[in-house]
DNA sequence: TCTTTAAATGTAGTAAACTTACGTAAATTA
DNA sequence: TAATTTACGTAAGTTTACTACATTTAAAGA
């Protein structure tokens, strides 16, 4: 609800309007796409009324003017197109369920990236550079996701593992002490398994960090939470993207801890780079 | 390629233009979002050139003018990228680097989005229905993405499993046979072990399907190959996407089987979905 | 290398578009 | 009905964008 399309805004506010402003919101909803592309003269025309009543109208829904407003109606218009939530029918063909998916997967992360705390992901950075051990935990499909961080931290040269059986979870959890960071990434963040892990871990002084839902029993137990809010999975055939939003967030703290590293660091991650070129085919091209 | 966004077309056309274009290409694509919000004179100003040449540029991409450019580039960021090609630089702050690197992602998921063959995703998806057992293989961090792959194909009720050791996945390869499927992960497709093991597998009339860079050794052994063609890392501090492209191809594959498998077979899915439900906290609000 | 021609870019002027200030009309309240 | 507020329009001022033309720069030919 709190980024509504402003032509839905417009529709709503409709009854409230004054007599002018009225005649210039039906005009504008009765074609918004040419509303875009006309001027403030013609627009004033089309609606009977003068031009500053128009300006005046644009200003009511929070436009700094007429062009301003203009842009912002373009963007209401493509935004119902393109990418918003089209679920994948039953009888879809390859070539409407696979853009589907994709664009389903690029409005996550579009959201996520407009949403994130950047003063958290800064924290988690803080807590990662400074720790003595990092530990990745996840079950079922965020055991994957914690795999591919081990994957990319272990190349800074720091203690790092991904565990995604629940009892080594648990023995490690007791184990650890101040300095340890337990990284638990989960979906839901309700997981009671999980949640009792974290508890664990953190009753031994550890710092845990969340990658999950806000407000959920693993962000309330957690040191430092990254919130990730993904819509509901309302359709059957959709698949779950909150693992591919986790991911990129891993890649922007791994890119985070890189940073501060400082470009000492560089030679580092070239020689793991070019660790790997002796077991591969060399380029012809 | 169907709906090409105009910020990637502007990138694409980069090379191509002249002197003082290519300066206003530069200055709008390193913040297009508040090149919508700046006059012409504003922008002519920021990119050192006259304002006819800022309208001239504007005409180049199918622009009436200023104002209409204006409108295609707001609508171009609705969906989704606002950075292009732009690397993380040494002295980035968070809140600069984590837009950027969500934004390459995005970028990346939308090109493959447009490019993606679709006669070969109906291809893939045909040998998996058929498929007698499906391996899925990958190793580093493409063993990430084979991990995730059996997380979601087990649903299917089909042996699979995933294999990260080439020890495995060699000795697996080898005791194939006709109706088995090889199903390789591998951001190069390069790596030789990992080809040898695609060879023997073909070699023993098991199907291959490579999720791979075109053209590459292991898309020349495989049986179908779903091409992913990802940029070259040309930023040391820019994080390797491959990996989530992949992801979201197997999410289509796995949403093509579900689909291909009709309605009989939701309640089955379903019931996988609710089994996990005691093992979670449930939700309050 | 110099000249000629074409292409690229900039200057200045003009028309259009947008905004602001102010005044009048309508509506509301006392 | 008068006073006061709110709604709306007129007109002037300001910004913005475009066009025609001049100048520079690059390319081609002699």
């Amino acid at each position: 609800m709190h980024s509504q399309n402003l032509i839905n805004i417009i529709s709503d506010e409709l009854p409230n309007l004054n007599k002018s402003e009225s005649k210039v919101a039906r005009v504008i909803l009765a074609d918004p796409d040419s509303a875009t592309r006309s001027s403030i003269a013609t627009l004033a025309k089309a609606a009977e009324v003068s031009e500053p009543s128009v300006n005046r109208f644009c200003k009511r829904f929070d436009a700094a003017g007429f062009p301003d407003f203009k842009l912002k109606l373009a963007k209401a218009l493509v935004s119902g197109v393109r990418f918003v939530n089209r679920n994948v029918d039953p009888d879809d063909e390859v070539s409407s369920y696979t853009p589907k998916i994709f664009d389903g997967t690029i409005n996550n992360l579009a959201m996520v990236r407009d949403k994130i705390s950047h003063s958290r992901v800064n924290q988690v950075v803080d807590k990662l550079i400074q720790a003595k051990r990092i530990y990745f935990f996840g079950v079922g499909a965020s055991g994957s996701v914690a795999r591919d961080a081990e994957n990319k931290f272990f190349r800074f040269n720091l203690p790092v593992s991904f565990h995604d059986d629940v009892l080594m979870q648990r023995m490690l959890a007791s184990t650890g002490s101040t300095g340890d960071v337990f990284f638990f990434i989960s979906h839901t963040g309700r997981t009671k398994e999980v949640v009792e892990i974290a508890e664990i871990a953190r009753a031994n002084g550890s710092t845990v960090i969340g990658l999950t839902a806000p407000d959920s029993p693993l962000a309330q137990v957690s040191s430092v939470t990254l919130d990730v809010e993904v819509p509901e999975n309302t359709d059957e055939y959709m698949p779950m993207t909150s693992r591919i939003v986790h991911l990129v967030i891993l890649d922007v703290l791994a890119t985070g801890v890189t940073l501060r590293r400082g470009p000492d660091f560089l030679p580092h991650l070239e020689k793991i780079k070019n660790s790997l070129k002796p077991t591969r085919y060399p380029r012809t091209s």
